[in-house]
RNA sequence: GGUCCCAUCGUCUAGCGGUUAGGACGCUGGCCUCUCACGCCGGUAACCCGGGUUCGAAUCCCGGUGGGAUCACCA
């Protein structure tokens, strides 16, 4: 069976970028009808906070990511990483070096200056040292030979062992370092598949050396390219927005992101939109990308319009709601709010957008646009006064019905529909931008309809 | 600098020896139309360069160039 992970460090909020390898992770394993296993990379007790931690498990729950084990907090395994430390020790694969931190930068240093190639020497290596105050364990790396990472999407990609130094697996003060950690944490949780960014990718021949110095099976590495900000860099808070949160502040729908996510990087032939269980369905390793690519907002934005287009309107009610409220919007889930929702998911491309386009429904008055108001003329006297009479007889405000009752005014007044329509649409709406007008009509209440028509006829009067 | 990865429209990508190099976003012309959208029809725009291999290369090989990642007692 499949089990993949995610080990992000709680040095942070979700970004897009770890929103990304989460997702394959994910993905794969449900797929594969897999597990998914979520563990905290927590050892750098300086950086890492709870709030971090709170914060990333909140933009997945958002995100839809669920796990099926964790999450596991890598600082209550340490007891678990130095015995498998020990192990090595015990087996000849790693050694104390009381080599000081400056003297090791010193041959770094050195060897920079020399062929380039920054690596410790080795000076403690047949020392045969046991553990003093300061000390460090390192990891015997073979000196000849090569060490091939077998990679799903780049191929294989060979190192040279003698291009890889005696890297630290212990600190001075006994902690293991990342290397060890994740190895461990993945042996013993029985992960098989790897799936991470490529930024990991000068990291894994040392984990491989260690898997087999461990006498564990070596899982199988899926290297995905890095997500580009617009200058081809890496993608950091000055590319704008990053964090999986923000897009939903900015009102985006979280099957959105995950379809623009997966597709950066990921294809299926032509196919651009996918629900979540089509992702499930259709994702694979193979079809993973080897280039890296760069976030684009605007597609993401395009995305998100048709997700919100293609949702049931009762689905968006829910997530509406906090958007409806921030805008002083005192609405509920219910039928109304859907009919409402009806009307716009097909010209809002967030649900900020959407919110806005959907305040004039809710409260007794209109707030008048002050430019919009010019339409509220002497010229709509007439065919206001027109239409207030014929909507009076009507019983229904059918599309059909309203369609005949306008059809009336236009006949009587010799006035096209715009010219009439567009006074009714301030009337109702406050603006000049809104839904259909007979679509507003079917949908808001008669009397609230009948009074804003009397209203800006007053204001006309008025005049 | 060492090591490693990458290279198709501005961007995301399809392509896996023979295509008028396809789709999407963006930009843009038009249609539809009660505003704004949606939708529909059309346009713009790409195989980094140079050598090979082959009857034939965007596709395979080599070199160059360019971009990226990484070189901790961080993760």
């Amino acid at each position: 069976m499949i089990i993949t992970r995610f080990p992000p460090s709680p040095t942070g909020y979700l970004h897009v970028g770890g929103a990304r390898t989460a997702l394959f992770n994910w993905l794969y394993a449900r797929h594969m009808k897999g597990r998914f296993i979520l563990r905290i990379e927590d050892t750098d007790t300086e950086r890492s906070t709870q709030a971090s931690v709170d914060a990333i498990l909140e933009a997945l729950e958002w995100l839809g990511i669920d796990w099926d084990e964790g999450p596991y907090f890598q600082s209550q395994r340490v007891d678990i990483h130095k015995t498998h430390i020990q192990t090595l020790l015990d087996t000849g694969h790693a050694y104390y070096c009381d080599c000081s931190q400056q003297a090791v930068e010193e041959m770094r240093k050195a060897g920079m200056a020399a062929d380039g190639k920054a690596k410790y020497d080795g000076t403690c290596r047949e020392k045969g040292l046991s553990r003093t105050p300061g000390s460090v364990v390192r990891f015997k790396v073979p000196q000849f030979g090569t060490t091939v990472v077998e990679d799903v999407v780049k191929r294989n990609i060979v190192f040279q062992n003698s291009d890889i130094e005696d890297f630290v697996v212990q600190r001075s003060d006994g902690t293991p370092i990342y290397n060890l950690a994740v190895v461990v944490d993945d042996i013993t949780m029985g992960i098989n598949t790897i799936i991470r960014g490529d930024d990991h990718v000068s990291n894994t021949p040392k984990q491989i050396l260690l898997y087999k110095a461990l006498g564990a099976a070596v899982p199988t590495f899926a290297h995905v390219p890095m997500v580009l900000g617009n200058d081809r860099t890496r993608l950091s808070k000055r590319h704008g927005a990053m964090s999986v949160t923000a897009y939903r502040e900015m009102g985006y729908l979280p099957d959105a992101l995950i379809n623009y996510l997966v597709r950066l990087g990921w294809s299926h032939g032509d196919q651009e939109f996918f629900t979540r269980d089509e992702l499930i369905e259709k994702f694979s390793l193979e079809n993973i990308g080897r280039s890296a690519g760069v976030f684009d907002p605007e597609k993401l934005l395009a995305l998100n319009a048709d997700h919100i287009q293609a949702a049931p309107p009762e689905k968006l009610a829910e997530p509406l709601l906090p958007f409806l409220k921030e805008k002083a919007v005192a609405a509920e889930n219910d039928g109304f709010l859907s009919k409402v929702i009806h009307t716009l998911n097909k010209r809002s491309k967030t649900l900020v957008e959407m919110a806005a386009g959907a305040a004039f429904y809710f409260g007794e008055k209109v707030v008048f646009d002050e430019k919009a108001a010019k339409n509220l003329n002497q010229a709509a006297l007439e065919p206001l006064r027109q239409l207030i009479a014929r909507l009076e007889e009507l019983e229904t405000f059918s599309e059909a019905d309203l369609e005949t009752a306008f059809k009336a005014v236009m006949e009587s007044t010799g006035l096209k529909l715009g010219k009439i329509a567009q006074p009714v649409r301030v009337a109702l709406t406050g603006g000049t931008v809104s839904p259909g007008i007979f679509e507003i009509m079917a949908v808001l209440p008669k009397g609230i309809i009948m009074s804003r028509l009397r209203e800006a006829l007053r204001r006309i009067e008025g005049q």
